[in-house]
DNA sequence: CTTGAACCTCTAGTTGCTAGAGCACTTAAG
DNA sequence: CTTAAGTGCTCTAGCAACTAGAGGTTCAAG
């Protein structure tokens, strides 16, 4: 039995990140010691390591929930974590594509050393004139947060 | 002389985000009709078009308000934009590490058909247990937002 | 028994928007 | 000239996924 202080340690979740999970339903309510502090037991810390581990891989805890409610039931289709890990493997493929594009930009842009005064300032000229960009960056849809 | 719609459409950036920009000062407070309406002239387009683009290159806000500074002053530090941009690509480098490594990851995982039941599903597996983990992921510093 | 670390609840803040309610204004057609 | 559609306005509240702080209680070591 692991106070919240353990548990914290022993998963690398913050303290008040295992109350927030528990507010929103992703851990169940633990057992409380006769001074109302929380007690974790053995699963509770495999389900919060579960959920370290996805947040790690970048699935939003909807996707948690969902993975978790699977393993709740876990004659459930498969074919579901793995719908939901495909999505989330898009979305990072998506994600490391724009980035190299905006990575390769900023080095352009640091290339060509500073003159002086920020007039004639290449960072600045890059950002204010679309033209100069080599690179589409428009805002594909990446609003997935890996 | 545009409205907020037509500059919205000009510029990429959706209507209650130029707005919110005003809001937080990032835009400065523009002309208005007779009748309450907000019209933009070409520098408030060029403003928010170097906005947008640093928005796409995934500076920060807070970033993009030091940038605009800097313009407001052309004969300030050059160094210093170059400092922002430096700082934003070191972020964005670490980013694509994280994001290379999740992606190998969700691919070993994916590359095992499931074999029916969530029990063996290997995506639950590789999430319960960080021992079958190829590669670390421990968050790093990754609160930047590109 | 005391002290200080760790725990508790609760509220509010963060970033960068987005959505909706409930109005006012503008513009083109009739 | 009027009217309806399409914009525009302000304001509040919400999203993810936490984080920080206030102000109080409990636990374990010395």
């Amino acid at each position: 039995m692991l106070t919240i202080g353990k548990l914290s340690r022993a998963t690398g979740v913050k303290v008040p990140t295992i109350r927030y999970y528990e507010q929103i339903g992703l851990m169940p309510p633990p057992v409380r010691s006769t001074g109302n502090q929380r007690h974790y037991d053995r699963a509770a810390q495999d389900r919060l390591g579960f959920i370290r581990h996805a947040r790690d891989l970048g699935f939003p805890l909807e996707a948690i929930r969902e993975l978790l409610g699977l393993c709740d039931d876990p004659e459930g289709a498969c074919a579901t974590a793995d719908d939901i890990a495909r999505r989330q493997l898009a979305a990072v493929e998506a994600r490391i594509a724009r980035l190299t594009a905006l990575k390769s930009e900023f080095q352009r842009m640091l290339a060509h050393r500073p003159s002086g005064s920020a007039a004639d300032c290449r960072v600045i000229q890059v950002l204010g004139d679309h033209s100069l960009c080599a690179h589409d960056h428009h805002r594909a849809e990446d609003s997935a947060q890996p």
